[in-house]
DNA sequence: TTAAGTGCAAATTCTTTGCAGATTA
DNA sequence: TAATCTGCAAAGAATTTGCACTTAA
């Protein structure tokens, strides 16, 4: 809880550091993301803004996402249901990755430092650099595999 | 070479199998694909196959590669750059993945027996059954490390 | 006051589909 | 000949941008 205020406050801080204001909407914008631990788009952060501030609008919303973007507080998530999804990224020092269930589309976040050791080993011979990884698993999740009736 | 005529007649058979027929049209856009060992979207493939034969409309092309994907002969790869990308599928027991530059955008493909045992392990509390995964190591290449001047 | 922020509507861009005519088995 | 395949054009859908007005510093 602590936590998040203190990561809102980085976020600020930061952009304020740029140049950027805090608006009251860009500031209720990140108040929901940083809120929310869940892997919103840009639509749905907009509905729950909405709630706040009926008078914010979605390209406000997409915008502040994208800045977030730039400047590393969110990261970009791809779970092939059509939308680009976002997520806070505060803790780089051990990123996590998904489990995708293909069938009714769950997602469980879980986290392995073994990826570092493969991500180490992988860039070792061609020198690459690794700055940062995106590591999806999709397959059948625990639900799913107990009621056998298939959805779709 | 000849690796990829067998994968080739193998699609063809399989398709065929399953009342799909073996018109011109989509035999030249599957030996373009096979053929290529990119990561192609349906636009550069579609570049490609209208070379062999300009009658060939994108909407086939397009339509060709789901197919391919619909039968596990290629798989879809996101690397950011807006497009929905293919490559062959042909070695599903030890899938490779990929080192993206951020810089000048190249792909390296690499392969680690390890990620099957972060696999499991990921898996194994979850009771989670995975069935296919994607990894992408975004960084900088060796290329660019060499050469500092940033590409934008 | 002045540079950044915002909403609206419209433009972009990639992807997908309907349908009538062409082609394959 | 009967079902599949194909191209065209148009629809869909998510994302992005232009512009005039608003607001924060």
């Amino acid at each position: 809880m602590n936590r998040k205020l203190i990561f809102k406050k980085k976020i600020i801080s930061e952009l304020a550091k740029n140049g950027l204001r805090n608006s009251s909407k860009r500031n209720f914008i990140i108040t929901a993301f940083v809120a929310s631990r869940k892997h919103l788009n840009a639509d749905e952060l907009y509905a729950i803004v909405k709630k706040i501030d009926a008078g914010i609008g979605f390209v406000t919303v997409y915008r502040t996402l994208k800045l977030l973007v730039h400047y590393g507080f969110a990261r970009e998530v791809d779970f092939k249901d059509g939308f680009t999804r976002y997520e806070i990224n505060d803790e780089p020092a051990v990123q996590h990755d998904h489990l995708i269930c293909i069938q009714c589309g769950s997602v469980t976040e879980f986290k392995d430092p073994a990826i570092e050791r493969l991500k180490d080993k992988a860039s070792r011979d061609t020198r690459f650099k690794p700055v940062f990884h995106r590591l999806e698993i999709f397959g059948i999740c625990r639900q799913c595999r107990n009621t056998k009736k298939k959805q779709h």
